[in-house]
RNA sequence: GCGCCCAUAGCUCAACCGGAUAGAGCAACGGCCUUCUAAGCCGUAGGUUGCAGGUUCGAUUCCUGCUGGGCGCGCCA
């Protein structure tokens, strides 16, 4: 609809141009749609942007621009209001337009095509697995998924990856985790308390009791070395005493025992992400980086170009000198590699594999590691203007008034596949994209059970499904339905059904937008509202009319509706249900 | 102390990358089912956009400072 008046609006310019008053057309032309009626359906502030280069007011400028608009068929008339706005007034033709394009477009209606086919890294979640997901995970997995299928929407081809930290000291605070459930469930009592630090989660016990069916009672004569924890004053010494005598006395045992951990949890959490509507495209595994050498590359690359050095035996990256607020450690005394190593490996080996725009989505308590991150790209010599990190805030859970505590390690938290079972896919998908990414989230699990069925993605569904019933309605009367062929909609003449179709018309600029501004809750948000205008619609207008003119003409408007809604729903990984 | 994010109606949040009189939902109050799904609609009420400056024709939006809140600041991941 912006189409019509912004080319006549730039003829209109031209022609100013060719006259000397302007020296060139502006290579954008933005129209608002303003929030008075009164102020017409489309308003231009050209004039306002050009008057100082015209060297006159900007009401005189708006006014020459008038006099040299071009006829349309699409604009009744525009006026010079305020300042020096110019205030467009549509024929109903203008919005009319709107429903033949949607038939034309079906489910590509919204589409863009300014991602040109570009290729994109999309990372997000990549939890730990040393735990099935919880519900703070599930606003990433939703955030996520969402926007990669926005982003797929305009164009782009987009690659979505876990990054899967399979490596260090977590995962083998896992394994002793599953070694001591392990020796619970084989009646083997503990000589100390279970350790504070370690994964006390229930999940564990299904998996140690696998390990037992599979390996038997092997790994039980190790118990009889277990060091005596209480002799530690910092419960990581203990934990990692535990963890080097299991490393000793298991051998070629402690692997399955690693792994049985590991794999159990991953396959969890694919399945979970996988029945929530999240799919990737590929799972990155840390260990594969260690092993490939890849980390002991990057670091010596850093090394070679001279951005490293060592002291207290560790070695450091100089990522002060890209703006970082202290140097930071590659490698440990001891050795060993440090996590911000293999982040280091992880994004030179994206880039490696040829990709050149990167998105990383992160938790927002990461957001210290934002500059250390930049640093190594810049270091490295990579661009580091192709990675671009959303930080999510957290999800805050409550149950009722009281703020439910999240320790993974505690095993106390709420998971997505429970989140998931009580308010279901649907409305949980919704819910997570209803807020803005840097907003906190607060979840209220009462509210969210106790009104499941008063969330906001049920008053949208069941405008879609409204649409499907008034076919169903029509065909049971025996009256006539529009079908494939677009109908006369002339008859389309209402204030309302104007309103719907301007409606339909800023779809595709709201999915532009969502897309450029990495926001999926301008779809939600716009979904509530066209839903809004359809119920409005529905409650003053009779559809199913006897006169088959009218009644497809309107019938065609509310399947445009109902095909909108689908398509928005789609982008967020909501179903549109035909009948509720 | 330093850094990142946030502050808008009683509550939870929007506001089309600077536009004209800042909008929804919930909560409160009053209406609408013998006709297409009441999981709906209509109406009333609710604001000095945290505070103080600056830039601009024009600021919730951009800049500076302050206040208040969240998070981070380890040879943890």
């Amino acid at each position: 609809m912006k189409a019509f008046v912004t080319s006549a609006l730039s003829a209109a310019l031209q022609q100013l141009v060719e006259s000397g008053t302007l020296s060139q057309v502006p290579a954008s032309l933005e129209l608002d749609r303003p929030k008075q009626a009164s102020h017409g359906d489309l308003a231009s502030n050209v004039a306002l942007l050009l008057a100082k280069e015209a060297r006159c007011k900007p009401r005189e400028l708006a006014e020459r621009i008038v006099a040299a608009l071009p006829e349309s068929s699409h604009i009744a008339r525009c006026e010079v209001a305020g300042p020096g706005f110019i205030n467009f007034f549509l024929r109903p033709e203008a919005f009319q337009e709107v429903v033949r394009r949607v038939y034309a477009e079906g489910e590509r209606f919204g589409a863009h095509d300014f991602g040109q086919g570009e290729t994109l890294h999309l990372e997000f979640v990549s939890a730990n697995p040393t735990g099935p997901l919880h519900v703070g995970h599930g606003r990433g997995a939703a955030y996520g998924a969402s926007l990669a299928n926005i982003l797929r929407f305009c164009g782009y081809r987009v690659f979505c990856e876990y990054y899967v930290n399979d490596a260090g000291r977590q995962m083998d605070i896992l394994a002793a985790s599953v070694y001591l459930r392990y020796l619970e469930s084989a009646g083997h009592p503990l000589p100390w308390p279970y350790p504070s630090n370690a994964y006390r989660g229930d999940y564990l016990l299904p998996i140690a009791e696998a390990l037992r069916r599979e390996l038997g009672d092997r790994l039980l004569p190790a118990a009889a070395h277990l060091p005596d924890l209480g002799r530690f004053a910092d419960p990581d010494e203990a934990m990692d005493a535990l963890i080097q005598q299991l490393k000793t006395d298991l051998g070629a045992d402690y692997a399955p025992l690693h792994r049985a951990g590991l794999e159990t949890i991953l396959a969890d959490i694919r399945a979970d992400l996988a029945e929530f509507g999240v799919h990737y495209d590929g799972w990155y595994s840390e260990r594969s980086l260690m092993d490939s050498g890849a980390i002991t590359r990057a670091v010596e690359a850093l090394t070679a170009a001279g951005h490293t050095y060592v002291r207290d035996g560790a070695l450091w990256f100089r990522s002060t000198a890209y703006g970082d607020d202290k140097d930071r450690v590659l490698r440990r005394d001891n050795g060993a590699y440090t996590y911000f190593a293999s982040d280091v490996a992880y994004h030179a080996d994206k880039f490696a594999r040829g990709f050149h725009r990167l998105v990383d989505m992160w938790g927002a308590d990461h957001h210290g590691y934002v500059a250390r991150v930049r640093a190594s790209l810049q270091a490295m010599g990579l661009d580091e203007a192709a990675l671009e990190i959303l930080l999510v805030q957290f999800a805050i859970l409550y149950r009722g008034e009281e703020k439910v505590s999240m320790s993974t390690r505690a095993g106390e938290f709420v998971t997505l596949r429970q989140l998931r079972a009580e308010v279901g896919n649907d409305a949980a998908r919704f819910f997570y994209v209803l807020r803005r990414a840097d907003q906190h989230l607060d979840f209220d699990l009462e509210l969210a059970k106790q009104r499941s069925e008063e969330n906001p993605v049920y008053y949208i569904q069941y405008a879609h499904a409204r649409v499907y019933s008034l076919f169903r309605q029509a065909e049971e009367q025996g009256l006539s339905t529009p079908q494939e062929q677009v109908p006369e909609l002339a008859p389309l003449q209402d204030a309302r059904e104007l309103a719907l179709a301007d409606l339909l018309w800023r779809f595709p600029e709201v999915v532009g937008i969502s897309a450029r501004a990495r926001e999926p809750h301008q779809i939600a948000f716009y979904l509530k509202e066209l839903a809004a205008a359809f119920h409005t619609y529905y409650n003053a207008t009779r559809i199913l009319v006897e006169e088959s003119a009218i009644r497809h003409a309107r019938l065609a408007l509310v399947r445009a509706v109902a095909r909108t809604i689908a398509n928005g729903l789609t982008l967020l990984g909501v179903s549109a249900p035909e009948r509720m």
